[in-house]
DNA sequence: CGTCCGACGTTACAATCGGTTACATAACTA
DNA sequence: TAGTTATGTAACCGATTGTAACGTCGGACG
């Protein structure tokens, strides 16, 4: 999932106008259990399978030669990923929270011969995929930090947070470090930021990865700071 | 095209494991010139076709309503854009410098009766594309100005120059300020870092547009300032 | 053919946002 | 519980932006 602002996650519509919604089911997906910290795979490994993730979190990320790393995506339940590229995976991909996947042969993605359907939500997927990538590029390439970080938050909250009385609770899977790398941030800045929403009222930090949403529209205004 | 490092430019590559590297050629193929300046498709609209860049240069870029703007891609020859989002372009399109396009109906995509092979080309592109912008992630998100800017004169160096004596000739079609937007940078920047680039000896400014790279070693160390 | 005009590009300087560093505190893990 | 890792806080600093003035290029039009 690309945690950006327009969150349109459009997996399950159609890719031009028609809207299947069925999800399909063929012989050809496998059910997997994912622990805490295990990597599903590494950049460059051959691509043998394509994951849709079901329960618990998954982290995508690459790392440069020097060090710095970006999180390219976080995969929450509904989220397909591990598109190959050239026949290989582009990004790692760990666990942040225990949960199990579907897994499907790359093949299906290749060929529509096997799987017609189920080649067709591949395709669908990705488009998406697509799609929310280009809404990130917007929130790294033209947005200041407290922006960058209201609307990561907004969205996650849009996407899996569960109401609450005060407001909306919202579970942050991963590290400080991770959503800094995901945003192009310094996780000091995220501390900072996080701090300062407190301050405002706008958010409530119940543990380091529990927050309450108190008042979302103002999360979703600082996050389009703009006119 | 993202215009970034590792340049694995991957649309004429199989998705997994073999690569049959014919463009297939249907029916479906509809020829067209695009002008200068022409819009090919603005964000929203419902997209009919999908495009693949024959000669000319386009630029995919979104706008928010506070007038910020991301330059999304840039479209160069062999490049393939225009792919639905529920339906919908999910960009602008515009014309940067004037060619022809090959034009395929979105239904190509979206079913693989009608073409099964130009119907796998399109998902390779797009597979393709999808690893594309996630080592643009990385430039946006961990790299400072003049490792980018390095960075996309590099690649489009490698990719779009004519060597000469000196070293190689580089057309840039868009402006300084679709570099900025592209980079996530500002206009100053990108004229600021040029002139640097200039003074060091690296490259030459024959005319606003037209660019010599003398370095392209040192271009390229330039853009992964780290290890 | 030359001049004018407007858009684009360059340069310099001051303001600022976010990174860096350093250290304190909190949360896991063994 | 001790040790280690992650997070929070604060002061400082540097890269990039924003602003503004100037330069330059190319097309329109006299």
């Amino acid at each position: 999932m690309y945690v950006t602002l327009p969150d349109n996650f459009t997996a399950d519509a159609s890719i031009s106008v028609e809207a299947p919604k069925i999800r399909p089911d063929a012989s050809l997906r496998a059910m997997r259990k994912i622990a805490d910290g295990e990597a599903l795979f590494f950049e460059g490994d051959d691509a043998a399978q394509i994951y849709e993730v079901v329960t618990g979190v998954v982290r995508l990320s690459r790392v440069t030669r020097g060090g710095r790393r970006q999180v390219i995506a976080f995969g929450f339940p509904g989220d397909v990923l591990g598109f190959p590229v050239g026949g290989r995976y582009h990004t790692d991909c760990d666990v942040l929270q225990a949960g199990t996947v579907v897994t499907y042969p790359v093949r299906v993605l290749d060929a529509c011969t096997d799987a017609p359907e189920l080649h067709r939500y591949l395709v669908r997927a990705a488009m998406s995929e697509l799609g929310g990538m280009q809404d990130h590029f917007m929130v790294l390439g033209r947005k200041c930090a407290s922006e960058r970080i209201a609307a990561f938050l907004s969205v996650l909250a849009a996407r899996t947070g569960t109401p609450c009385p005060e407001g909306t609770r919202v579970r942050l899977p991963m590290f400080r470090s991770d959503i800094a790398d995901f945003l192009g941030l310094s996780s000091e800045t995220i501390s900072r930021t996080f701090t300062r929403l407190r301050e405002d009222g706008v958010i409530d930090l119940i543990t380091t990865k529990d927050i309450l949403v108190r008042d979302a529209a103002a999360l979703r205004a600082l996050s389009e700071t703009e006119g």
